[in-house]
DNA sequence: CGGTGAATCTTGACACCGCTAACTTATCGC
DNA sequence: GCGATAAGTTAGCGGTGTCAAGATTCACCG
């Protein structure tokens, strides 16, 4: 489904957003232009428009390719993680805050308004699995009584919250200034500092 | 200092700022034009120039006012919670999520990308005293040790991360449905459970 | 192998936008 | 009253999103 529709150029919706992604990542979201995208990558001003609706368009779907390589890199840091509920939980907080810092033009298109309206018929319709699995590791977490129990989407939508709004501060270059040296370990701190630890101990991260 | 320049209109400069405000509210920060504003308030196109250098201007005025306003709800509700530490950092968050639900147009200018970029020259330069109150409330909880001790910033950023993202998250309408009933309640709810309820703390290590 | 149809890209244009320059008008200080 | 100056105007430039219509190229079938 729209994967393969390459004739003239290779594959101009994928240069596209190759290209959106450059900009939006060297100048900001706001100076994302269709006309410069497209002359960037050597067409006219509406060849865009046989590949995506309008602007927006092109904004989600970049937008849930965001989301689909964020839930990746949770499933990938779940995993590598120690076998321990909380650790896991960590260490997905951990893998969303990482991808942001480490994909800025992905966190922009990910929390872009385009995303919020009500136009969303294209692809998939809400957060993605990355939520699923963000429950997951939370009711892990109470299961072996590590927080908290009871309803876990109050606990869920806290630690989403807190990840989503950490990495928003952590990369906004207002802020920037008072994160220390290593933005992981700094990410960490916090993570942990927030968690309710009830039983918990601190080992040391464990991971870089 | 720019409070009382009006002349021929009264006062173009709130009117405008209003104006923008009532287009930011009904139909989205991407939908906000300098001339729909300015023909909106009876204006022509060029007009808003005479008070502020650009859009960005504009949008940056309406941040600030958006972050002083703030300010004034979280210091109220901080006198207004009982008298505990920890119920009023809870008072002073939830007085974050309420502005954001009840005014989404004020939130949506705070979190602009025009006030995450190096021209930060016109008014106030970092996030104003509403940063100092929750740094002030934390400190305060610590020490009545209800939060665990050591530095208090990984614990204030966690603080403001949670609820900027958590009104964030309850105003997007992809994810209002999981809202139940009260937002208040609900805001509270999530504030609670993350939160660490308990003395116990890990003595953390801070940072590395 | 040729030709038809559909997908792809181009040109040209429209309406809107941010912004500037040059001019006109109203207000204030003296 | 009378400059000086702030506040507003019109006209226009370059850029942007978007659409309609024509040209081009590929896929495929007879």
């Amino acid at each position: 489904m729209t994967g393969k529709d390459t004739y003239h150029h290779g594959d101009l919706r994928r240069a596209l957003m190759d290209g959106a992604l450059a900009l939006v990542r060297a100048r900001g979201m706001r100076a994302l232009s269709l006309r410069e995208v497209a002359s960037q990558v050597g067409v006219s001003a509406a060849a865009p428009y046989h590949h995506f609706a309008d602007k927006a368009a092109l904004v989600r779907a970049l937008g849930f390719e965001a989301l689909g390589e964020l839930d990746r890199r949770m499933a990938a840091a779940e995993v590598e993680a120690a076998d321990d509920p909380l650790e896991r939980l960590l260490a997905i907080g951990g893998a969303y805050v990482r991808f942001a810092l480490e994909r800025p033009e992905y966190a922009a298109v990910m929390r872009a308004p385009e995303m919020s309206e009500p136009a969303a018929a294209d692809d998939q319709p809400d957060h993605g699995e990355s939520w699923e699995r963000l429950v997951g590791a939370v009711v892990a977490c109470q299961q072996a009584g590590v927080l908290a129990p009871g309803d876990p989407m109050p606990l869920t939508i806290g630690m989403w919250a807190l990840v989503q709004g950490l990495a928003e501060l952590m990369a906004s270059p207002a802020s920037a200034a008072g994160v220390p040296g290593d933005p992981n370990a700094f990410a960490d701190s916090v993570l942990r500092a927030m968690v309710p630890l009830t039983t918990y101990a601190c080992p040391p991260p464990a991971r870089s």
